[in-house]
DNA sequence: TATGAATGAGGTTTCATTCAT
DNA sequence: TATGAATGAAACCTCATTCAT
């Protein structure tokens, strides 16, 4: 055989298991007759991206074919060269792209009257309902797949996420042994150990989910109890 | 052009970052004449094996190429045929056999007259020296990278190292709760949260080693002060 | 796929359909200890024309692998080049070797008391009997598959089996015309009339008795009939 | 060495030694540039059909070389699986497409005024000028040697070609003792013994006629003497 | 003489990329 | 701008042949 495992496991085209904007299923993008060129061409564009990450996330960057994108895109092959230089430089934009808003949340504003506890258990709630239990959440996996062979990604990712995240993090926890909800000095050194749960979720999520459910949100909460002390009430 | 990203990233073949029992940079497996034929055959599955962890680790499974793989170990291409049936069993048969090393450590008795905190931190630094700062923490990454599109393989390691390994964590946290060294019930719940830590490390070590070093020891130290409270001298 | 069609009709290794002089199925050779060294090296040369026969009337020359022939005869892959130079000149020489038995009956001295028309009905019987029912035929047809390909063998054959028999037949019809049993005189000018039910009987065997089982005695009866004339009793 | 005979009788890539539409000796169609695109893809697909057929024949299926077929069609060895899913059920489809022509033929509407015989003689015409010496003989052929493997073949052979026509040469026969042209009566019991020398004639032409020409009309002529009896004038 | 592990040329097939339309 | 037929490099895999044992 060839290049990717003929594992029965995908279906071709790749279908991801989480709910996505698009309509699973809609091989072709729907004609709805849109206004103007530049209007076309920007919908179309959108409809490779969609398409890619859906098959980039499915089948990681080597095994994925344009042929696949570009019918699950409902656009000719060809079309996709008119918005990427070609298939390495395609997914290094996809994935720049796609982290972007995941950079917003991390700069949430330490939290006007709330506890420093709220804030980061608001902060863990958003991070599972809408990354760990989305797409997003699959490419923070795609990055740890092909970081590696993609520094360029690696690379942006470490400046634009996480050093990023992990300072907005230390903010929050030297907030919280300033005010006293945090006892442990430490964990300002590595406010890794805050989020590694989230990590964990994701990959659980991938990879181990149907094998064993797990309650992201009550492991972080439990973490948490770590963290800040048994609370009363659930 | 290819299906292989041109990063500059990526010698080839793949070279490991980290130390191999072969010699890096000796292409051919040569020297010592072994014994008889059996040993040779040995000697040179032994060397497939090798290069073809390495170059998997490096590459991932669909980019790495057997003609590398073997130009590494120093075999003809259909040797490589001779002890795999084709590169997707030999990729899933790597990975078992890689894996089950791992397993050993993970039963390691509950401390005889040692605390439980000892016990968890002697695996901690075990882990954390003989597996995030070896090859095998990349296996580790590498299972994370290809286990979606390697039912087999995840299954597999669920079944062989996470389960087992998460039962042999909730025993010791029992333990550490029956002993009133720890105060967290909860925890028994998530052991995932006590080994978070040595999955950010694997993590971090391929990903992010070259922006900010990481001191996994450390960190699992704080995090396990979190759980059992400070000790006093380091 | 490879070179080898995958249809499911050939199982590895191939299975005459015909009873061959070797027990069917016994894939080795019973290792009955033989008597001196050149005792053994006949029978197992013996053993390796016996498999490859049978491999190449299954599969055809190119498609027929000497591992299988290797397996088929008990032997190890080398022990065949230490009778035959390659894969080609032991197929001209197993062809070769085979045809020769083929020669002797054609030259059936003309029926001392009998008549033609007896001879003749001699020769088809056993030739239906001892080749076309036999894997003798199947090298008929193999020598018609590959004859184009080896024109070494569609020579030897037209010089050793074709011209041959057919100046044998064109004597034998020579004799009934004089004899007063054939009235076509023209018959002589084309032996190939006499014996073409033999030919269709051997490709027929091969391909479409499946389809519809055909009685090529009685053919080649009813064959007979339109040049002797029909004849009382069957 | 290699799996294809060396056979210095085969020049590469193979030569038809029959008339065929294209120049022979022509590597690449080229000359008149054709209108548009759906004639062009009509156009290539005939040229890989044409040049496929020349290659199968000359060498079998096995040994055939799609590199070859590329290089004789004039087109990338890509494009063939433009049109064929692979290796196999291109040629599967080949003989089909080229057996469908020779079924017409057989339906020959029983003769309007001609005798039985007029009307087989001119089957026997058509036969040896359109079959037997022309590349369809060479699938007919073809047929004989690789329907043992390709049972899907030899299957559709028997359907389309084999059964029709022996159904129609019954048919015919039945006229023929009818009208008491013919007087052997068991012939419609076997109608292939009227078939017989044009099988003959085609396998004699691909194996023997460089050393001994046949005429193959004047050999039908004389069977179908034996059949309804001398005739007056040639 | 016999073995069968090892070789590597060469086959089939895939797929990123181009370009005439 | 968009297409998709065509390309051909390169991947996986096979198997005839060699040769150290």
């Amino acid at each position: 055989m060839s290049k990717t495992p003929k594992s029965e496991v995908l279906a071709k085209p790749a279908q991801s298991r989480r709910v996505t904007t698009r309509a699973a299923g809609a091989p072709k993008a729907t004609p709805k007759p849109p206004a103007n060129r530049a209007e076309r061409a920007a919908e179309r564009r959108a409809a490779i991206v969609e398409a890619a990450l859906d098959e980039f996330i499915a089948r990681g960057f080597a095994a994925t074919r344009l042929d696949d994108i570009a019918k699950r895109a409902g656009v000719a092959k060809g079309t996709i060269y008119l918005h990427f230089k070609d298939k390495e430089s395609m997914f290094e934009d996809l994935i720049r792209t796609a982290i972007v808003p995941l950079v917003g949340r991390m700069h949430a504003p330490p939290p006007p009257g709330a506890t420093v506890r709220d804030a980061i258990e608001g902060f863990a709630l958003a991070f599972m309902q809408e990354i760990a239990s989305t797409r997003r959440g699959d490419i923070v996996r795609l990055i740890v797949a092909e970081g590696p062979r993609f520094p360029a990604i690696a690379d942006f990712y470490y400046r634009e996420v996480v050093s990023r995240g992990l300072a907005g993090m230390r903010a929050l926890i030297e907030a919280g042994i300033a005010r006293g909800e945090i006892r442990h000095q430490n964990l300002a050194r590595f406010p890794q150990i805050m989020v590694a749960p989230a990590l964990i979720a994701v990959i659980w999520q991938s990879l181990f989910a149907r094998h064993a459910p797990l309650d992201a949100i009550e492991m972080f909460r439990v973490h948490l109890d770590l963290i800040f002390g048994e609370r009363r009430a659930a």
